[in-house]
DNA sequence: GGCATTTCGTCAGTCACTGACGTATAGACA
DNA sequence: TGTCTATACGTCAGTGACTGACGAAATGCC
């Protein structure tokens, strides 16, 4: 096969994040973009669907994962703590991408178009998880359920964990899915 | 006060949700919804930032009117019991929209640009229940939670009340909550 | 009947994004 | 080593979403 390529579209999210960085968002193009990175504007939408893609990229790859870890998980395990430990296996691979993660989500916390494009990617994320659980034989509606609610766990441990960067995803994790259970099970635990 | 303003907002809503409908969102030109609503390209997008807000308006009505009933729930339930009464005190005003909601959400379904809309405007009612939990006293963390589970159990629940038209909203809230805390509480109650 | 306020039309312009077509490059195969 | 082919890329032209500036028309108040 000809022309590696995939350097041409690291190149570009590089200049990407770093122009949105430098300028913003909405202020810089696409075109400046594909200049800094060396390719044409024209070549910059080959590699990416449109502009906001160019930070969202690799997702797919944890996405996968994440199902894959979830279908994998021991039978024994009731959807919510299936889930649990599948994100606790990221832990590593999260860590790995700190440096490059970071900046980025704090270009996204102040870029609403950027918030929205992480929201069907939070949903593409938690619609790969309710299938994982189907696998597993849970129910659909209860497979959704279940994924949001762990996806809302999941994301209450990192916002804890970014906090206390010293701590493990793992020990956010449990005290995460221990907040959840007790929301669930408050004042009377039966109706 | 001078022109009205507000009725030619809704021959553009009116307009916009039957065009998409005809050709499809993708396939409908911000300036064919103007004309057949009787005004100009440049006076759609003085009504909604852009072509996507045509269909999501009033939105904001039903997040405050969501948010006021949490505040205004009994002070001795718990989170998730707020939210739920307060999902239940809006079944009419589902009923009286169902007209044009029905084929709305048919639309927003098989459109990916709306189905991105919808997903913020979510997440914008996720905001004000978790600000309105906060006003019952409950920490940021674990409202941000609570409002994030509510809402998976609403979306439930009223996934289930398409299925069955001829049911009520109060019995597919009370099926769904018990859901999520079934899901919560499985097979050891205690870790 | 003036006057202020708000809506709307017109015009011109930027930028995201796409289709068509031609070119260059890297590997497969003779 | 010289074709052959698949793939990445450049160029060009075009559509459509969205915005700023300016002027005109309509509405309510005095």
């Amino acid at each position: 096969m000809p022309r590696s390529g995939s350097d041409a579209r690291r190149r570009l999210q590089q200049a990407a994040l770093e122009l949105f960085r430098e300028r913003g968002y909405e202020a810089t193009t696409a075109a400046e973009i594909a200049a800094r990175a060396g390719v044409t504007e024209r070549t910059f939408f080959r590699h990416f669907k449109d502009k906001r893609e160019a930070l969202f990229h690799g997702e797919e790859d944890f996405r996968t994962a994440l199902a894959d870890a979830v279908i994998a998980a021991p039978a024994d395990l009731d959807p919510l703590s299936a889930l649990r430990v599948s994100f606790g296996a990221t832990e590593q691979v999260l860590r790995d991408n700190r440096a490059f993660s970071g900046p980025r989500a704090a270009l996204i916390d102040q870029t609403p178009a950027l918030q929205e494009r992480m929201l069907t990617k939070t949903a593409g994320l938690i619609d790969a998880l309710a299938g994982a659980l189907r696998r597993r034989g849970v129910k659909a509606g209860a497979a959704t359920l279940a994924a949001q609610m762990g996806m809302a766990a999941f994301n209450h441990a990192v916002t804890m964990w970014a906090t206390d960067p010293d701590s493990g995803l793992q020990e956010n994790l449990a005290r995460a899915f221990a907040d959840l259970r007790g929301l669930a099970a408050p004042t009377p635990p039966r109706n």
